[in-house]
DNA sequence: TGCTACAATGCAATCGATTGCAAAGATTGC
DNA sequence: GCAATCTTTGCAATCGATTGCATTGTAGCA
């Protein structure tokens, strides 16, 4: 349990009877120094086990290194879709910052209408960028960023008007596929049930519903239409008025897997098998997809990539101002519930 | 979106019209300044939303005023119990450090053999202490921790013969609660389907379970007891065996959610009716627990609490090397499965 | 040999906050 | 009135890495 005696760029220089500069130099592989000494100071370093000193680079350089993931709000109480996914997003965006030598911080912001908490993380210098969850009720977050010039990068649709990075699923292919399937699966009846109407994101699925839907010649009936807030209790709730208003429905594309577990129990509740009667296709598949007690089909959404995604083009944002929209590719998965 | 001007300590100084070091002292409540100075100071502070450069206060503390959390590995394909629960638990974490103005940051660790990791972080001052994640599986990581000295609490039953913080749950009583629950609502032959046989966790719920079969004066038969390792498929296959050891069984306490599923499917896959002829009630309380098709009934860890307590005791033991180890209530939370 | 050009390295200032010590000012006591 | 004491504040060194500029050393060329 030696106390670590190699601490600083002197202790190296010292050991490689060079300057600190010159430490500093090699360690940043500068030009500036001959291959021959950097090579040497580098294996003295390495042998040492030196790691350079965070704090005291950062203050030199303005810049800390590390990117913060604005969390949703934690409510233990109220776990919204939101938040599931927001959590399974987390390890993806740290693997890709990993990578590209950047930290990731974790802060939970609780006042969607507080604006200090941004510029408090930057003027403190403790965080270079952040990533955030942005679905329309989230707009907030965007333009208080924006106004406040805080690099950061979201995940969703790009609010319209507004210039900044984003990563966003392939929600139209999301939509066409899903309801491709069960009509390939020989559904007549295939009903739509959204997030907010007023989302882009759930506007986006339902155009791929639609062209699905007209692709085979089916029609786009207003009683098949209902919409939720992805949450499990919503999921119910709208499952409930689409029961009513089209007792004849024989499947379901549902935007959230939150909410097509809510719906699978108001449709068993009903009397009605899944998928015999009535077959679901769910959003997201996240681990509850998967591990529910009638496994789900579902949209995925490649989380790694995404997390991945949303590390490189915020540094690079950050690095060199390019601002950046991506779409990545969704794929579905063929479960029991469909 | 007019650029911060007000930036360090001199800024303040000179507004104030005193020197940095004074601005410094005001800003900690040093004892060695007049109230009114003091007042007057913090008064500008916030007025002009000063927000102290934590780089160059970290570097002359020689601490960062950050905990890094050890995640699990992440891989998308596999997602075990204790990688959901891990990620619940993050956020009570988060809050609990956030008041104590400690930063989270969120490490990925690899492969559990790395040594280097930990020091890499704790030499390069990023973080001041970890918080790990520690089954029997990961002992190696409480190991490695110990042995290069550095500053860390655990979740899980301590190993014996270590000195280091810990917080746990009371398994004891979790498993006494989900047994008394099965014997009072008429159960007659209830199974154990545990977590590895080794740990010392499953061995301390396991003995809430057999307190609680002997107070009903039940008998301990081996034949109801088997073994998985959390995850969904090990659930699956112990429960296999259970049902083969013991076909008349008509209950199971089972050590965790993903398990509690996955032994589920089989009950009626083999045309048993959960709860009706085999109830069930898990453990960890997850969401997967509440969403689940059949909503679970489960023993509840109080999360909040676990994550406030794991900060906290961290953050002491840091600051006075007091070890501590506690044990956390839980709950048992009524749903469907039994 | 003498001069220029350039490669390699070192010096020292800098980033911003903290703190031991010194100094200035205020108060008390005699 | 003056020294002694206490309160309040400032000076300046310090933490460790980076980098513009200066310096030393070397090679090339006439």
């Amino acid at each position: 349990m030696s106390k670590k005696t190699v601490q600083t760029l002197e202790d190296i220089a010292h050991l490689a009877n060079v300057s600190r500069a010159t430490v500093s130099r090699a360690l940043n592989n500068s030009p500036l120094l001959s291959q021959q000494t950097k090579e040497r100071i580098q294996a003295i370093a390495r042998e040492h086990n030196f790691r350079i000193n965070a704090p005291a680079r950062n203050l030199r350089l303005r810049q800390s290194h590390t990117i913060a993931f604005v969390a949703p709000a934690y409510y233990p109480e109220f776990c919204s879709m939101e938040d599931l996914f927001g959590l399974e997003i987390l390890g993806s965006i740290g693997n890709g910052l990993h990578s590209l030598g950047y930290d990731l911080l974790v802060i939970h912001h609780v006042d969607p209408h507080d604006t200090a908490w941004a510029r408090s993380y930057l003027d403190s210098g403790r965080v270079d960028g952040f990533v955030i969850m942005a679905s329309n009720r989230r707009q907030e977050h965007v333009k208080t960023l924006m106004q406040i010039g805080a690099p950061f990068i979201a995940w969703g649709v790009t609010v319209p008007e507004l210039n900044y990075c984003s990563v966003t699923g392939d929600n139209v292919t999301g939509g066409l596929l899903a309801t491709q399937h069960l009509i390939a699966t020989g559904r007549k009846s295939v009903a739509f049930l959204g997030g907010p109407a007023d989302e882009l994101t759930v506007q986006q699925r339902f155009e791929g519903y639609k062209n699905a839907l007209q692709a085979a010649h089916y029609s786009v009936a207003p009683n098949l239409l209902v919409y939720g807030d992805y949450t499990h209790a919503s999921g119910v709730a709208a499952m409930q008025r689409l029961l009513e208003q089209a007792p004849d429905l024989d499947a379901v594309f549902v935007n959230s897997d939150l909410m097509a577990i809510g719906a699978i129990s108001v449709i068993q509740d009903s009397g009605r098998r899944v998928p015999e009667d009535v077959a679901i296709v769910g959003y997201d598949d996240l681990s509850i997809a998967l591990y529910n007690n009638l496994p789900l089909t579902t949209i995925r959404q490649n989380l790694p990539l995404v997390g991945k995604l949303l590390a490189q083009n915020l540094i690079q944002f950050i690095q060199t101002g390019i601002v950046t929209n991506v779409t990545t590719p969704v794929e579905l998965v063929v479960r029991k519930s469909a």
